[in-house]
DNA sequence: TCTACCGGCGTTGTATACAACCGCGCGCCG
DNA sequence: CGGCGCGCGGTTGTATACAACGCCGGTAGA
């Protein structure tokens, strides 16, 4: 069973390695739900599921360590990672922090004109789309991906590569993404109310911003990030709205062991 | 030039592998100096510099670089990170952002009677350091020891498993930790005087996780790490400072391209 | 003389062989 | 019948061979 593509040759996606391609795999099959929470995934075993050498193994399986979705085990290897309720409730709340020390910074420092019209482009799409009475799931997950813009700017607007890099880590949890429960939401009551508050709060936010507030900014940015917390608390009670949300089959439930 | 000991026996370091030797003599080597921000490290390199083969090496440097230390260069390949004053000033803000999260956490869940005792412990412990008149490499060594282990316990009060392993990834870049710049502290004009202040404000964090007070707590723990910052800024105003600061030849000052 | 191609070298990606460790079950001996 | 030891399968750590780029310089042709 030689591999097709030995070395880095023949472009069949561009640029994507076996290394690459192994990380894609295995978190695919982590978040999807196809190897349960506390599974040790051993790397001969990913092997023979990935198609793909040890090696490119190896790394994905570190990356993915290093990521977060897996825990490396006692003596060596590596189990997938499960979430308390309380866990993602945490990360949720360290998201609003240093998305809130980004917001503040970006007061203070001020916002170029530029970026706070791409802020506000972003506002005027979602309106758009909240303006349907029911949206969909195409809908909703357009206002995700606005949403996560949203955030990315806001974050850029700091300035600061650091913020960046560390709220990158964070980000890279399932959950703890501004849009996680978005794709979840249309399983979720109120979830439309829901979209509406958090959309009010993304126009304060900009107007602190363009004050130059950043006293302003950096609770209003905290506190939006609770809307997450709301969501993953409805997204619990609904057995359907889990199982359509990225991961959801990580989340250890009290009680559950 | 086979190396002595392939495998994974012999344990001269008990369970110490070549990547952890990679890791560890890439660290050093930057940390130190040997090698300069911006230089590019490839694997045969390090290869020959450390004597162990480029598996070990490939993996010391990946996790070099989610550590922060190195920067994966354009195509491929790895390049020493440089660190503009600005940057650590982020850095050392986002850890006040975190470690006041973690103490507004702590004073609203409560910290054990147990764990205040050692906090206590470690005040008492740093004022008896602090008594000197003119504190020697050895006791300011102490003094971050403890000034370290205050922290620890200050996050582990939290109780959150989550802002522990994001507070981890922060506080891995040189200057980022709480105990960064006490070994180039006795280079510094007035550090006695600075080091007291930063103890009296330990004392306050502790009232206020004894009072519960988390709005006392955080904004506390934020001003706290500020003191970090000013040790910055003084240390790059000494060139000895600098050279006696682990990293110091990673900073990037302004105008040195 | 300038340009274009070709080949070698340096570098990384990948596969794989081998060594050491760990836990477990089986068999031997008391 | 019970305990101890030994070997074996499963797993990771390490070294290394090979393939595929990319770049640079040299050479040949116009």
């Amino acid at each position: 069973m030689k591999n097709v593509r030995p070395g880095r040759s023949n472009a069949l996606l561009k640029q994507a390695t076996q290394t690459d391609r192994a990380v894609l795999g295995i978190r695919d099959m982590v978040l999807r739900g196809s190897v349960r929470a506390g599974k040790r995934l051993t790397e001969l075993g990913m092997v023979d599921v990935l198609g793909v050498s040890r090696t490119p193994v190896r790394a994905a399986l570190q990356r993915l360590a290093a990521e977060g979705l897996l825990q490396s085990a006692q003596p060596n290897g590596y189990v997938v990672r499960s979430f308390s309720e309380a866990e993602i409730f945490d990360a949720i709340e360290i998201r609003g922090a240093l998305e809130g020390l980004a917001a503040r910074m970006a007061a203070e420092r001020g916002v170029p004109a530029a970026t706070l019209d791409d802020l506000k482009d972003c506002l005027a799409a979602m309106d758009t789309l909240l303006a349907t009475a029911a949206p969909g799931d195409e809908q909703l997950s357009r206002y995700g991906t606005l949403n996560a813009r949203f955030h990315g700017l806001l974050v850029e607007a700091a300035g600061s590569a650091m913020v960046e890099r560390i709220l990158a880590t964070v980000v890279s949890l399932p959950f703890a993404a501004p849009d996680a429960f978005v794709s979840a939401q249309a399983r979720i009551p109120d979830s439309l109310a829901i979209l509406r508050i958090a959309q009010t709060q993304h126009y304060e936010i900009v107007a602190a911003l363009e004050a130059r507030s950043s006293a302003r900014a950096e609770p209003l940015v905290r506190e939006h990030a609770r809307i997450a917390r709301r969501n993953l608390e409805l997204a619990l009670h609904s057995a359907d709205a889990l199982t359509h949300l990225a991961g959801g089959a990580l989340i250890r439930r009290a009680g559950h062991g």
